[in-house]
DNA sequence: CGCAATCAGTTTCATCATGCAACCAGAAAG
DNA sequence: CTTTCTGGTTGCATGATGAAACTGATTGCG
């Protein structure tokens, strides 16, 4: 690789996240903590990676404010990681991949789970973009804009490089 | 690396689309595609990476569907990568990664652009998980229940490995 | 038409990250 | 107080990544 390029520099909101979660364990790892996993035999149990690699992950991942560890739990001297908010803002994004794996993957039949309404059951809906009025929007629906730096309304069409 | 654990015999679907989509790359690669890029040379100039990295990047998309080579466009005989109802059904996910950044980045100030409403330039709503029956839903409110192969609708409670 | 520049890659080569396995210290259990 | 469990760290082997150079078509231009 020489040096794996960086993205946290990145002015694009999407490479941003992508450089803090956008590994191979990292959401997965952040989905497993959502169901309740904690520890790290848990962790390397449920997911099955490297001892090494889950403790770089959850190293960056307590760095990066998105795991916390929690001095006790069960009484025992260990450690637990917990999810902060900042972790569980996540949760969109995993929701996000499922479905469009759900829709898109060319053998749905594998996937083993559906994300349900834990009050009666049933599948919760499909991901959708509002606008802030409320009507829903396609992707053509939208376009990016400058971040309005205190002023400015209207620009739209990007411009330059990396920079939406 | 030893090989890289693949996920796409993992029953988890989350897993499943990270091994799509869940590289350094792809992800920057389908972004730039909705904002009209389409030619190779215009993929590696606006995201700079090497050009090796970005032809297997294009061939792996094209293998998943997500991107198709149309022959032509503008008459040359060169062709074009356009994203294909799958590939656009990346659109969430790209989304959900972008409001997250902005929620939660340190430095938000320098996040360059907003995603708004082509109609009248406003940010857009932040996306939200609903019930069936519209109900907004925290994370806590949802559960993973096994796949209903046809029969069976109650169980909950996740039982064994990487299965969610 | 002839030649230079452009496009779309492919081919080395060096370096980095990942994964496996082995090892290890502190806590808990017996 | 020896054994086991937890939560790691260390040391390779190998694969993935990236920079740069190279190539073979295609186009632009005089």
């Amino acid at each position: 690789m020489v040096k794996r390029t960086s993205f946290e520099n990145d002015p694009c909101p999407v490479a941003r996240a992508l450089e803090v979660i956008g590994d191979w364990w990292s959401l997965l790892i952040v989905r497993e903590a959502f169901f309740g996993v904690r520890r790290f035999n848990e962790f390397q149990g449920k997911l099955g990676l490297a001892k090494n690699i889950l403790a770089s992950r959850l190293r960056t991942l307590v760095e990066h404010g998105i795991l916390r560890p929690v001095p006790a739990a069960d009484g025992s001297a260990y450690h637990e990681y917990l999810l902060t908010p900042k972790g569980q803002g996540i949760f969109p994004i995993l929701v996000a991949l499922r479905q469009w794996s759900e829709q898109f993957d060319p053998r749905p039949e594998e996937i083993a789970t559906v994300l349900v309404d834990r009050n009666n059951g049933r599948p919760v809906r499909t991901l959708e973009l509002h606008a802030e009025d409320g009507r829903l929007l396609s992707p053509a629906d939208t376009t990016l804009q400058p971040r309005s730096t205190a002023k400015s309304k209207k620009a739209g069409t990007r411009s330059s490089a990396t920079s939406n």
